[in-house]
DNA sequence: CTAATTGCAGACAAAGTTGTCTTAATTAAA
DNA sequence: TTTAATTAAGACAACTTTGTCTGCAATTAG
């Protein structure tokens, strides 16, 4: 499995507000904890880290929890993963070297930039709008089976 | 970082066996761990893994050491990285579901399929051999700077 | 045979990740 | 104003990864 788990559950997290219905405002952490089977003190550790990046925003007390603080438009997988896991996570080195581009390469360097490239291309274009509608028209899985 | 620090180890470790003259047999463990600056003892578990698994051949006692065991046109980066992250390190769901396929796909399966792909295609094709002489010729790095 | 050199094995420790629990702070509603 | 609902904060624990240390086993050189 290539992301850590603080990383899934943020994924899903996110992807479970972007469908969300529109009238919906603040969605309470216990409920994504519990519609998506994660640990809910983990969950609320990570969102607010997510929080603290500008991905969401949150409110205490009755009628409080957490909402996407863009348009679903303005928010794609790669600068969610990218939060998670480090901003060089997808861009740096293949060997984890420190200094590596193309005049110091390691010894994995040129074939490894074009396929890393091609992941964040990808990753980046995947907006959540798109994406929550994709997953609600095709019942798209947020859930191990 | 993509990978663990296992699997960067041994990566750097077999390139560093591919990149040997080949009068050279048996390279001790030591070697390796202060020419790349491993630690040793680390190393030498993460090498009895791939010894295990038939990457490496080992042997004990004075002029012994590791080589590989097959010849470097058989070998590619692909198989060591997975014989250490897991067979499915590149092949399976990007949500980290066990049940995700065509049939019942995860939100992020489509996309991901295609990368992933392409991904286990280039490092698949990434054998030793070329590598090794990539590396020796264009004076590429196994350490950090 | 002896001694030196090496990998092997396992106990242990340090650090990071993942998760649990308790309490406090904040907000809305009764 | 009280009460219930909710996030925030931090201590703690379990587990995994990473790394260290000590001694043992095997091999070769002399």
């Amino acid at each position: 499995m290539i992301f850590s788990k603080r990383c899934l559950h943020a994924l899903r997290a996110v992807l479970y507000l972007g469908t969300q219905p529109p009238e919906r405002d603040f969605i309470p952490i216990r409920e994504i904890s519990k519609k998506l089977d994660i640990p809910f003190h983990f969950l609320t550790k990570i969102l607010k880290d997510l929080a603290d990046k500008g991905f969401i925003e949150s409110s205490r007390g009755a009628a409080g929890g957490i909402r996407l603080a863009k348009p679903t438009a303005e928010l794609n997988v790669k600068e969610i993963i990218e939060s998670i896991e480090g901003e060089d996570y997808f861009s740096g080195c293949i060997l984890g070297f420190s200094k590596c581009d193309s005049d110091n390469p390691c010894a994995l360097h040129d074939r490894w930039v074009a396929i890393k490239e091609e992941i964040q291309k990808m990753l980046g274009e995947e907006h959540l709008e798109v994406l929550s509608t994709r997953i609600q028209e095709q019942g798209l899985r947020l859930l191990e089976m």
